[in-house]
DNA sequence: TGATAAAATGATAATGATTATCATAATCAC
DNA sequence: GTGATTATGATAATCATTATCATTTTATCA
């Protein structure tokens, strides 16, 4: 299970001169099985969860290390707190949230894409990165 | 000098039930003065500059009011510190911001408001708000 | 015009997410 | 296996922002 994102992981440990380590896989893990949109914090208690004795410095060294192996992606919200998801089987996208409840809704439009591309051209601008989201109230909390 | 906006000001604390202040009005006249893009903590460095005495406590409480009232705009970038700026002289936009430099520059493009609300109906989400940002290197920084 | 209630202010403590530190444990290269 | 380096957990530090609290200021109304 998970074999090619272990892979992925182990490749980057291995061209970064790392370490290998059964706690880094333990924590990629936990992020693969369920497919959420949760913060350093709330991916602790999952992982604790599951494997107890884990640290939760080990789960923000270990999440930056997922982020730049492009295991997993990060996105913020308007709360600041800094979110995490998994890169594998969902490609670029933005997201639609509910502010009451919280749920999250994936949306890619192209035309994102495009228009980014030429606001930063028409400025002479060289793009790093860019962030689309849409906060409202989902159906379900309309009718409450 | 700004007279429109200490009317508007004093408008929202009368409906309020607030009470009238000196230094709400000499925060605000600072922020109108310069039209930056500044976080609460530089505005506060701006504000004491010209007059002393003034803690950093009421740059935060004040600032609230003023985009509560309307008088300014809030947005946050990918560093989470939260920036103001002064609505009057300009309506909605969004920011393309040099992540070198962090020079700014203000983007209105009917094109994400239209879409912004095709995807919101699209899902059955009523709108609240929403954020679009780009992030890029300036002409003048990818020549260093 | 006082007297009084409510809000404003400044100093400072608290908060909460994230990062740094440091001693110890695990891993790797030889 | 040994030494060097990285990983880990506990905990302290950081930094933007918010809360607290004693004091001052403003507004209301007799």
């Amino acid at each position: 299970m998970f074999r090619k994102e272990h892979e992925i992981l182990e490749g980057y440990i291995r061209d970064k001169k790392l370490k290998q380590s059964g706690k880094r896989i333990q924590i990629l893990d936990v992020i693969l099985q369920n497919k959420k949109h949760l913060s350093a914090e709330e991916w602790y208690q999952q992982v604790v969860k599951k494997y107890p004795g884990i640290g939760q410095a080990t789960i923000y060294r270990t999440i930056k290390v997922l982020c730049d192996s492009g295991l997993i992606r990060e996105f913020t919200l308007d709360d600041g707190i800094a979110r995490y998801e998994s890169a594998s089987g969902s490609t670029h996208h933005h997201h639609l949230v509910c502010v009451e409840c919280r749920k999250f809704v994936e949306i890619a439009d192209d035309r994102i894409e495009e228009m980014k591309l030429q606001i930063a051209k028409k400025n002479g601008f060289k793009l790093v990165s860019h962030r689309f989201e849409l906060y409202g109230i989902c159906q379900t909390c309309l009718k409450k």
